[in-house]
DNA sequence: AGATAAGCGAGACGGTACGTCTTGTCTTCTT
DNA sequence: AAGAAGACAAGACGTACCGTCTCGCTTATCT
């Protein structure tokens, strides 16, 4: 039944946004931050490889910054959004692992130079913690009430301590690259800080 | 032989290079940069407001990027330069905490800038690691093996797991700030951290 | 049948150029060559007091040197453009009187200034040649013709040669001003060099 | 009397002026000017290839102008200084003939670069008059006069038009290059000129 | 169907920073 | 004292990039 009108999106006037470009835009942006670097691309160089004018990148996104922010996050999308869900410390001990590889590959790379690209912009600072610190957070911090709900972990154990422990040397080594961020050394750090706060 | 000939430097020829200036460049771009950021100071504007022309600029420092990452370093001299010879952990907790109140100072964010703004500059970046983080590992390295030695930590310790389980969730609050880096929490880290490679 | 298809101008694609900025780029430009010399005036100058970006200037004109260029010539257009079509002596005189007038005047004085300021690019020089002096040459060379025709000039007369002893000692004194430019040297040199062409 | 040390020059004190590094300034600036022209050589060049500083130039010359302009008249001294004392209308026509042949050579481009180089300098403009353009005058003043008094030209002749007649057409295809400035242009000249001050 | 509204590509534009270059002066040590 | 070496101030030059604007065309809905 086509009704009177069932007014759920009232449709705006005139030509409509091309949902297309906008994929373009921000895939054509993701591989020339991966290939050029952060501070290498350059607004009308995204426009012209996505086929796309820059007023039109000018339309949908603030500036250079915030497009890239987005290449960023639209590409990590699929890869990021992990349904670990679960509990115990198996499947902590799983996803510090499957960080510390993402971290490593050439996504992480990608990531890194988002990050550091985007540190004086405030707002995008805190859509980027939003985005991606705090969505991990949680996904860990569920992970680890769960396992302290086992017993697996002490009841005196601070979540947001615990995260910090198992994330900060990760990132440490991520972004200063002072030395490799391997297999070997998440599970020896998994295993480090784990002993402190487990049952026993 | 001619002698021991305790090599003197042979006075290069021509008017000398002015150090006052040089170090009026790098105190006013200290300032530009705590002021205004990373991307907002021009390198003309910090030759102008130390009263220096451009071409004196480039003819000391290859770019904008260098002459901030020179800025930040000179400034942080007497601040990184630590005496902290000894051994024990009462030490390495000391260490630690004088480590996290720089982080959280005005210092440690402009720290924090430079960081961020060189991280595409592959040179510099080498540099901020050799400068900063390296040297700042070597000393806890020396504290951790000392404390081996004096029984207070397993004789199995990996002294740069150590440090990077220490220095890591320090990082990891001081560049993204999703949690406050303070004295409470730099405590409990190090007690944390400590409680897993403690002897008994 | 459309018709003949009349080459109608496709206008090109997107914002077009801003005919009044060109305009005011050049009116500025030649009063700052006026008023300063050519040396004196800079790209940046013209830029700002035509309220006008950099880039615009450069994006049409190759250096400081041609926008000058172009500001003299677009300046004299209508100073330059004289119908003299006829023939006769009479006519001649008068175009001699003429361009000693020009030259003595302020116009004359910029378009000096412009002759040596661009004297080392062989491009600029060669438009100088022929936007300037092979004009005249053509409009002289008619008039003579004519002379020639109405049996007022020997037939052997060389129109190049007596252009050349015409305008010779006018651009004599002009660039280098070692004696007035009047009327009554126009004169004179016109009835002299006249003189030995006229038949009789 | 004060010993055997007859002091007539009281030679002054410290190390005496360099009076051939002058030459040697000048020679090598002459050189760059002929290779690369008015503007394009640029004052340390001229030092760093003399061997000297840029202080001792500007010691002794005002500014990158005067240099050149020395160079240049320095180099045409032996050049310019031409004893043609005499008197006749063969020597008019053999000194006519000789100017013409020297602006169409090296020496003469070299000379043109330097009299539109320095177009905006006064004061350099009014010395190339004094040092080149009245110099020549002169001369030509003393032979058309003697000419007059042997009654080889009219005695109305008036020798300022006269020279300018003689030199304003090669002076124009020198500075334009039009048209070749070659001995045949030179012969026509002169005796197309010399027609109308002739006697009979 | 025509009017109206917005999206869009092309590309010019103002603003502004960059890093290089050139001129003429100044400072230090050497001859 | 004169000079070479070369650092320096001043400031112009031409390029690059950012984000905006203008133009004409296209795609949609609304009347």
């Amino acid at each position: 039944m086509k009704g009177p009108k069932t007014k759920i999106a009232p449709r705006p006037r005139g030509r409509p946004r091309s949902e297309q470009a906008q994929q373009e835009i921000l895939e054509t942006a993701y591989k020339l931050l991966r290939d050029k670097g952060f501070n290498a691309v350059g607004s009308h160089e995204i426009a012209k490889a996505a086929g796309v004018s820059s007023a039109t990148l000018y339309r949908w996104w603030k500036s250079k910054e915030e497009i890239l922010f987005d290449a960023c996050f639209e590409h990590m999308k699929p890869i990021l959004a992990i349904p670990e869900t679960g509990s115990g410390l198996t499947r902590l001990r799983r996803y510090i692992l499957r960080a510390s590889e993402f971290l490593a590959s050439e996504e992480g790379t990608v990531m890194a130079r988002v990050l550091t690209g985007i540190h004086e912009d405030q707002r995008l600072r805190r859509m980027f913690l939003e985005r991606y610190v705090n969505q991990r957070r949680q996904i860990l911090r569920a992970i680890i009430e769960d396992s302290i709900a086992l017993g697996e972990l002490k009841p005196t154990t601070d979540p947001e301590l615990l995260i910090d422990m198992l994330s900060g040397p990760l990132f440490f080594r991520w972004l200063q690259g002072h030395a490799p961020l391997d297999k070997g050394f998440a599970k020896r750090l998994f295993d480090n800080v784990i002993h402190a706060f487990q049952t026993q």
